[in-house]
DNA sequence: AGCCAGGCTACCG
DNA sequence: CGGTAGCATGGC
């Protein structure tokens, strides 16, 4: 099939000009390129999905600031943030914007998670108030190693209007499916392939 | 000195 | 269903 052919040679080729990306980077160890043991510990899948959720329409300069924030003051952890009060956690993530919600969000999530302790499901996840498709396929993918593909702005304006492989305006379940059909359901190919398209997003500006 | 970031919800027709 | 205003700061 076509579009299977376009998919592995466009990866090819980013991978060539741009190197393994060593995506989801965590304050300890930043970047881990071909590491895909990352996350290690519940800890550092917490931190993973924090950043998910503060990347929100937000450049990861302006998140990394606040996990740095939060991480001084003590909010990078599951409890912190259950008891602390809304004003602490957006004090702590002004940096990344949209700071009230934000704050919000990520008490909701961690009220899920609180309340969910068994397998955590995409489906689950997108019940919780401020996650949505995007963000629940970064925690899958980043947080918890499945292959759920990432379909961002990147991906409609790289792979969909500039590389022809669907049409960019299409609903993000149909470019998703799209794409989860024609490639090896692998979470560590899908990690790496969302990666290069935000280095080639990024790149072009 | 604007425009734009690794989106989501609420609400409209 | 699809389309869009509002959310908000910091970087370039």
């Amino acid at each position: 099939m076509a579009l299977k052919r376009k998919l592995t040679s466009f990866y090819e080729r980013l991978l060539q000009k741009h190197g393994k990306q060593g995506w989801w980077p965590l304050l300890s160890i930043g970047y881990h390129k071909g590491d895909y043991s990352i996350p290690r510990n519940a800890k550092e899948a917490y931190e993973i999905c924090v950043g998910a959720i503060l990347t929100q329409n937000t450049s990861w300069k302006n998140v990394e600031k606040a996990l740095i924030k939060m991480d001084e003051v003590g909010l990078l952890d599951k409890k912190a943030i259950l008891n602390a009060s809304n004003e602490e956690i957006e004090n702590a993530i002004r940096a990344t914007g949209y700071y009230r919600q934000k704050a919000r969000k990520l008490k909701e999530f961690t009220t899920f998670l609180q309340n969910n302790r068994g397998e955590l499901t995409r489906d689950s996840l997108l019940g919780v108030w401020g996650i949505g498709e995007e963000t629940a396929d970064s925690i899958m993918l980043y947080a918890y190693k499945k292959a759920e593909f990432v379909v961002d702005s990147y991906t409609r304006r790289i792979m969909g209007e500039r590389e022809g492989m669907f049409n960019s305006k299409m609903s993000y379940s149909s470019i998703k499916k799209l794409i989860e059909e024609n490639l090896d359901k692998d979470y560590r190919l899908f990690q790496e392939y969302h990666a290069l398209i935000v280095a080639e997003g990024k790149e072009q500006r």
